[in-house]
DNA sequence: TCTTGACCTCAAGTGAAGTTGAGGTCGTAT
DNA sequence: ATACGACCTCAACTTCACTTGAGGTCAAGA
């Protein structure tokens, strides 16, 4: 088949065109979708068919993944939307709002353990106690006991 | 074994008083051990006996740990040091640094995605070509051919 | 008709950083 | 004498996000 043939523009895309098209490989488009991320249907051979919105729905995969979100998370808010339907503008804004707030505490997560480095490069000690890098329990890193952010690499 | 017996200062540490007194679990040290991280002696009794300066080792490797450094990089820097030699405060002071530059080379990245990610949630455009989020190509990332630093979550 | 290429399923492999379990040994306290 | 805890080895399992491979189907072009 012809690829971006405009007599074809508004018709569902075979497994192959969306890899293409969105730049991931046809392996982990079955894989997606066996997670529930993407949907399809049918062709009478039995070949995959997607709705053109599946590429935004990538996308939106894609992104949350360089911000660091787990599938399964992806998979948990791709479903709270009415209808599993393809993330709106409006929905991408109240889902990324919610990442972004976890990117932010890996950030400073990350900021607070370099300073922590930086003190204490010149001092060598990596003495327990007394050096702010040894024991994740003090301020650099609220660990411990209790709910837990987004795994900062700890 | 009494732990703590003051008599008892200077000798080897088994396995056990190992994992007690870094925090690491037992079957964690024998795992370092594998990968050659750190080194033991055995007793008569085939039982694994550690220098004390393992404390430090572990150390060094939980503190590089935090920092994101693979297992794998650690092990060879530590191979780097002459005699294989538990790191001085010299030591520490060369390697810190270097990964400590990896450390800030990941913040840089995360923090520009999230100023990305900042003016892409109001537009919701996700719009390939024109959104700073979708390709990685431009100056947000320095990727496609070439060297590639520590892998910050692409 | 035959071959090619895109597609299908299902199972298994990858790598990181360990953990868990089975089955066995060692040494000491009772 | 025996029980107990700490130790031993080796293999297999875990999670995540996929990739690879084997073996089979389907439709179109030469």
């Amino acid at each position: 088949m012809a690829i971006l043939d405009p007599a074809d523009m508004d018709k569902d895309l075979s497994v192959g065109e969306v890899a293409e098209r969105s730049g991931v490989a046809v392996s982990t488009i079955h894989f997606y979708e066996s997670k529930g991320l993407i949907a399809s249907w049918r062709s009478s051979g039995n070949q995959r068919r997607f709705p053109r919105d599946v590429l935004r729905r990538i996308a939106v995969i894609k992104v949350a993944q360089r911000l660091g979100v787990p599938l399964a998370t992806i998979a948990q808010a791709l479903k709270t939307l009415p209808d599993g339907r393809t993330p709106t503008a409006e929905d991408w804004k109240r889902l990324s709002a919610a990442w972004k707030a976890d990117l932010d505490e890996r950030i400073a997560v990350l900021t607070k353990l370099r300073d922590g480095l930086e003190d204490c490069i010149g001092c060598g000690c990596l003495s327990l106690g007394e050096c702010p890098l040894r024991n994740p329990w003090d301020e650099l890193s609220e660990d411990g006991p209790g709910p837990r952010l987004l795994d900062p690499r700890r």
